[in-house]
DNA sequence: TGAAATGTTGGGGCG
DNA sequence: ACGCCCCAACATTTC
């Protein structure tokens, strides 16, 4: 048998602390990275998208370091399902190490792939590399999934400890990197994408290591600062954490040493992603059901025009238009604004969540499955440790309390940028700006009516 | 990780 | 001085 692994990147688009890296670098075997542009996702996205431009950013980066290494990062286009068992012939592997993805779909697929390399007598590794806590390593006393965060929170942080956020230290093993010609990077155009600017994500390592640490410079402040969308209060590392251009165990690690309010805040962010992660690998059928199943067959009235509104940022309450246009325009929305225009779309336009979690999923460039569906079924009320239903956030009254001076508002509704910091919340009929297109008021009513099942 | 409706209290104007 | 009303301010309940 040759005495070749290949580690197959998939969300983890890194070369230091990676789990999957580490095991195969310390297997004894040479390792041979590679990326497959996985051609049953990508036919699905529009042809102009800032991931696919982000993911090729950061996979160029990674292939310069590993070409500098003496050994390559081989990035093909199309079927996982069949590329990687077919790269593992072609490299004459006897392994493929990964790490573990807990979507179903990825879950289906990589059982697939494992059925495949083994009957060749080949294997898959998968290592967890993405969380600090992953499946079911974090159980109540029963020996169940936690249904509610804060004890969930509670029993992830008490097991927490230097083991689970040590760094696999890569450095020690790249020798057994296996030296290998430079082959071809495919260029977005050749995956059928658009060239789309992502500079402002600052894509990569190299990327997420600045950002990281510029948070670290802010972090302190990001209990009082993380409401408010006109200030940098946020790390804006989601987008890394999505595909693993940033270690959470660093991050984390880092977070729990800091201690203060705002670390200690962010930490649980952090504790949040997980438990919507782990969540959705207890339960799979969340990707289309309600966790609170006599949600399930709530008949919402979706009236398109409202929806095409809410999309296009056209709604007459400022701070959801703004919120939908900072979508829009950057692929990014702040959290805050993420419940403020779930809670609208859900409780003022009456409106299925899964209309407004499928338009986040096609545009947000963070998108994580879990995290997506966990956060609008909690403004839906219809999810696990969800808000409860009658908690309906009031557009505007949101709007004075967390922009007060309209600051955000202005940079996204310019049409509005005249008004004073008093009216433009709720601003006067105007010529280029719609009036509110429903009353909130009675919407309201409507949604408590819509729900009380 | 709300907001609105309803209830309670207490100060001040006034007869 | 006293009772009454009004209503703001705060508290509690309800959705």
């Amino acid at each position: 048998m040759s005495n070749t692994a290949l580690v197959w990147l998939r969300r983890d688009l890194r070369l230091f602390d990676h789990a999957a890296l580490f095991h195969a670098l310390s297997s004894g075997a040479q390792v041979i990275c590679v990326f497959i542009f996985d051609k049953t996702i990508l036919d699905s996205l529009p042809k102009s998208d800032r991931r696919v431009a982000f993911i090729h950013a950061s996979l160029c980066q990674l292939k310069q370091e590993l070409n500098a290494l003496g050994s390559d990062l081989v990035v093909r286009h199309g079927s996982a399902r069949a590329l990687i068992p077919r790269l593992a012939d072609e490299f004459n592997a006897h392994a493929v190490y990964a790490n573990r993805d807990y979507e179903p779909d990825a879950i289906e697929r990589d059982e697939q792939i494992e059925d495949h390399l083994s009957a060749e007598g080949k294997s898959l590794h998968l290592f967890k590399d993405q969380v600090i806590f992953e499946r079911d390593e974090i159980l109540n006393l029963s020996g169940l999934m936690y249904q509610v965060f804060t004890p969930y929170k509670r029993a992830w942080l008490a097991k927490m400890n230097e083991q689970a956020l040590a760094s696999y230290q890569i450095r020690p093993h790249l020798q057994h990197l296996k030296r290998c010609p430079v082959s071809p990077m495919p260029t977005l155009a050749q995956l059928g994408f658009e060239a789309v600017g992502v500079e402002h994500l600052l894509p990569g390592m190299d990327g997420g290591e600045q950002l990281f640490n510029d948070f670290c410079n802010r972090i302190d402040g990001y209990h009082d600062a993380r409401d408010f969308p006109a200030q940098k209060g946020v790390s804006y590392l989601s987008v890394h954490l999505r595909f693993g251009t940033v270690s959470i165990r660093e991050l984390a690690r880092t977070a729990a040493q800091m201690g203060s309010q705002g670390a200690q805040t962010w930490l649980s962010e952090l504790i949040w992603r997980e438990f919507y992660q782990q969540l959705l690998w207890h339960r799979p059928e969340l990707v289309t059901h309600t966790f609170k199943t006599e949600y399930d067959t709530l008949v919402f009235p979706n009236n398109p025009d409202f929806f095409a509104a809410w999309c296009a940022g056209q709604t007459g309450f400022p701070l959801v238009d703004a919120a939908m246009r900072q979508l829009n325009q950057t692929g990014f929305m702040h959290n805050r604004l993420r419940m403020v225009a779930a809670s609208f779309l859900v409780k003022d336009l009456l409106i299925d969540w899964r209309w407004g979690e499928r338009y986040f999923a096609t545009h947000l460039n963070d998108f994580d499955l879990s995290a997506n569906n966990g956060g609008w079924q909690w403004a839906a009320s219809t999810g696990c440790d969800a808000q409860p239903y009658f908690r309906i956030f009031n557009p505007t009254t949101q709007s004075q309390r967390f922009d007060p001076h309209g600051q955000f508002i202005r940079r996204y509704c310019p049409e509005l940028a005249h008004l004073g910091d008093k009216s433009i919340h709720a601003p006067p009929p105007q010529d280029n700006y719609p009036a509110a297109i429903v009353d909130h008021a009675a919407q309201r009513v409507a949604a408590l009516a819509l729900f009380r099942v």
